[in-house]
DNA sequence: AATGAATGAGCTTTCATTCAT
DNA sequence: AATGAATGAAAGCTCATTCAT
């Protein structure tokens, strides 16, 4: 275990003491109309501060997406781990998605609203963080293709796309509206992945689905 | 035959004007980096003409997607007049909603992009158009489930919004893609639609395929 | 008795009818928050047609100056006609004032108010007619002297200002005031005058006191 | 004594610094046609800075009245200290008004002229400071009834605003003449305080008024 | 004479960023 | 490293005025 260096664990506080505040701010009033002095605030610190760890305020979006989509990308990665069925992993991947939106809301939604925000991130910035999360799903696509699960005149960019699509489509209706119990994310998960596997799988071998499918709710 | 109104045709005239030019700003630089002087000198009228015929800014965009959505409907519907069978309609919609981004990249890119722009948008309006464009979906769904061709269990709010965000999706990929030509919507489209198709069909009656699904149709 | 003409005649209509307008629009909003169109729809004129009768916004209220002084006036000289005392002849100044204001609020409200908004009518312009008007007073203090009623050391020109600044400030207040009954201007009216008289007359000589004096109200 | 806060000292330098360029330049240009700009530059500062300090540039306007009032009235009440003859507080009122005009010329012009600016500060902002400027008069004159010196008939009131009327407009003239040694406030002071006092008091006891009544005192 | 759609100059205010302390 | 007062560029919107009809 290495000697943790005060200076170094300090800078770290206040990076993340930012970036927390900032993922509040963000998901409150938006990107727009979030100002440096409301995210210095929130976070207990002068405004210049934030220029200390951070280039302008189009980084600190920037830093937030690049940081918590890497966690994201360990996280599914953990959780697809021994998990040897593509089919199966494909529901993995769709309850780890909606668990991490539940469990993090307003980081959801500064990552689904406000990165779509600005030309700056969707037409200037490459989203590589964004792109590896998805290309673990096209990865368990094309392993299924080789094992011949899933069938092999589907494009697992395409595929990747769609899911990824319909899965945000959802959080994000989920993230908007007022009523936030008005249903399950979890249900939800299985409806998605039980589409998707039934609409991918070759012939009848869908092992991806449980006996008893899981329903819609409402 | 009714005479023409010069007036009001002119009057219509620069309405659409403005709202065209104000598609093509958007969709360059982004509602927020747009400026209505942009608008204007595209539309080749004065600053304050704009504020003749929209409240604000805001209502430019508003307006865009009020009226364009309108006609958005008006069109899927047409386009499934006559279609019988729900499972086909599904086909029908993808093909429908992909072949207005391809012949409107413009509108979609703000439809897509700029709309998701901020919580004016997003957590303030509710955009009962586009709920009126889903909707369209959803019946089919519903259709289909008392056809019985569409597995009962499933709820169609949630595929509504799973079908949606995946073409929302991919279409946004690819009017992002800088290589325009990278991939055909058009037979993406038909991809989509099969693995919703199959995901959604009761047991074996999933009559909306073709015996050979076609990667690449046409 | 002339014949009418037509021509001349619908203009004269046109010309007050806008100065009208302007008179209650100016009252409610005041001067720089009126807008031409507001004059405009509230005399039943287009916008461009107020410019056929004047040059500009300024001009409007000008016009509005001079014309509506010129009447005051001629009316405070009718109603000089006939009385003798100079002394009396204040009372009568002060009722004619107080008795103008509260038959022509609107007009008032503008005249004091607005007036004095803008360097451009207290500065730059030079109100000749408020002059002429305070001007009857001035002579009606030097005919005092001259006969030896009103003290010799006072100056007229200091006077004339005294007492309109007088009528105007209390004029103003109850232009102000919220509720207008509040108190009566034509009782007010005797009380400054009273004032002015006795602290104008030479000696014992205040032949312009009633014997009773009418007091304050309240 | 305590050590100076350079911060506190500081930044009170720069809001009276303002504050002293927003008179000079509402004084020159008029409250509407002055820019913040103007103000700015005069103060040399930067324009956002001016809103560091104020809300806006009405709150501009709104504190100079505020405070100086505040001064003006301290200032009066000073004057009259030591003074016991009611009439010849007048007097002193009267001396002291025309002497804070003339010491402050261009804070007299903002504050007789552009105060009547607009409905902003006449209609709906309620001049507090002005009305108890105004009752430091008010009290005079209860007092010289009380003490019987002053007639009871006459409401102090009516009085107040016909005496600050009354300087209130030679103030303007005198602010508005082009040459300025045009007439001496100073002996006007003691015409117009004569003239009230004279017009104000009971019977004979004008005790207020030197024996023979200088035209021009000093 | 009358219209009213169109013009475009003009200005307050915001807020990301800097930098002296 | 931290502060936060100061900066000043930037732009949405208004409305007096014009002029083609």
């Amino acid at each position: 275990m290495p000697p943790v260096d005060p200076a170094a664990r300090e800078r770290t506080d206040k990076h993340d003491l930012i970036l927390d505040a900032a993922i509040e701010v963000f998901a409150e009033k938006g990107f727009h109309h979030a100002r440096i002095s409301d995210i210095a605030r929130r976070a207990g610190v002068a405004d210049g501060t934030i220029y200390l760890y951070f280039r302008n305020k189009d980084d600190v979006l920037l830093t937030i997406f690049e940081e918590k989509m890497g966690i994201l990308i360990a996280g599914v990665q953990a959780a697809l781990e021994g998990v040897d069925d593509p089919l199966q992993k494909v529901r993995i991947f769709a309850r780890y998605h909606f668990r991490q939106v539940e469990d993090h809301r307003a980081l959801a939604e500064v990552l689904q609203i406000e990165l779509r925000l600005s030309n700056k991130f969707l037409k200037e910035y490459r989203p590589e963080k964004l792109w590896e999360y998805l290309n673990v799903f096209a990865n368990i696509v094309r392993e299924g293709q080789e094992r011949g699960v899933v069938r092999a005149e589907l494009d697992p960019f395409v595929l990747m796309w769609a899911f990824f699509g319909a899965l945000d489509e959802i959080a994000m209706q989920w993230v908007l509206a007022k009523r936030r119990d008005k249903f399950s994310l979890e249900a939800t998960a299985d409806t998605v992945a039980d589409v998707f596997i039934r609409g991918m799988a070759e012939g009848g071998s869908i092992a991806g689905l449980p006996a008893t499918v899981p329903h819609t709710v409402e």
